[in-house]
DNA sequence: AGAGCATCTTGACACCATCAAGTTAGGGGC
DNA sequence: GCCCCTAACTTGATGGTGTCAAGATGCTCT
């Protein structure tokens, strides 16, 4: 019998589960000041452990940030893939992750800041394509060898979602983005 | 008589245009390493003047990047306009400008790294903005006052740009990115 | 020639990432 | 029940970085 136990992962070691506390600090803080201002320090402040803990686990900045684009990954292949099998509807799941987990998102497609052959990431970003793959396949079967109708349907929520998320579509506080998006991803997919 | 002189701008003192190397030297390193990397003393370095000499000139780190962006909106408001009235070349010209200027492009739409509220930015932007508009207005008059219109043609072009920029289409290398986002626009606008 | 000022340098401080070496604590074998 | 082994973490040091304050330099204009 430990002193306490849990339910979660696998290493109540002496902090108990200082890796996924430094995720989850680490996307607190992304989503606040962008992955820029991140400081390992600063992450090991606030889990109270010393400065040097984190790279134990992760190796590197760029071994953290790894972690967190591949979760990111995960994350967005099984939202694309709860959405069923409409193209508009896995559109606008693309769009909510990216609005929701703005700072996996951020991090996702800048690979300057993370290790892009990492296999866990590469994994999950193959995993990830396959769901947006699929959505297309499901929705218009008849089109899915287009490869233009994929790239151009991912382009648009792609986009949508880093204007958003970027701030450059002004101030739309109190709006919906998931609506927006909808009647967007119309102009494209109008028949 | 001075000991030489230059046709260039206006700030021939000590290095002769050290404003205008920094930010040809930012713009090289953001391109080789991302913006994250950026260090103003290595810029110092490579100009070959004091650690502290970009200060006096942009203030500040973040003060470099506005100029940056701020650049980056000129070109790109530039660009729109000289594509001509028809919407797809508008677009193909901006995806044209994210692939050649990848460096203003990626710190533009990353707030962040900048400082959001100076005047020559907002300025800057509010210029493109109006170009984006223009280009809409010349291409479809009857279908300018639909704003969705507009946020679906600056998705699909900006999402494209952004997923080629980071990679994330693979190995690309060799194809032409305006012949591709020709064909990803035309999903868009055939009517 | 001399004043004024933008340009740049020097030096310092705090913060940061990373590495090497040491310390702590749990689990398995005897 | 003891011991060793290994994962988890700490401590300390090193070199790099942004930023600030104060001083030096040299063009320009009167």
């Amino acid at each position: 019998m430990t002193s306490y136990d849990r339910s979660m992962p696998a290493q109540p070691y002496h902090h108990g589960d200082l890796r996924n506390a430094l995720l989850a600090a680490a996307t607190e803080a992304i989503e606040q000041s962008g992955p820029a201002a991140l400081s390992l320090r600063e992450l090991a402040r606030r889990a109270g452990v010393s400065h040097a803990a984190p790279a134990h686990h992760f190796g590197d900045k760029a071994g953290l940030l790894t972690e967190l684009a591949a979760q990111g990954y995960e994350l967005l292949a099984d939202a694309v893939r709860a959405a069923g099998p409409d193209l508009a509807e896995a559109g606008i799941a693309y769009v909510r992750f990216a609005v929701g987990h703005r700072a996996h998102f951020t991090v996702m497609f800048e690979p300057g800041l993370y290790h892009p052959d990492d296999p866990h990431l590469v994994a999950a970003r193959a995993r990830a394509d396959q769901a947006l793959s699929a959505a297309l396949a499901a929705s218009a079967p008849e089109r899915a060898a287009e490869n233009e109708l994929k790239l151009a349907a991912w382009s648009i929520v792609h986009g949508f979602a880093q204007l958003w998320n970027s701030g450059s579509l002004g101030d739309r506080s109190g709006e919906d983005p998931a609506t927006i998006a909808r009647a967007v991803i119309g102009n494209l997919l109008r028949t």
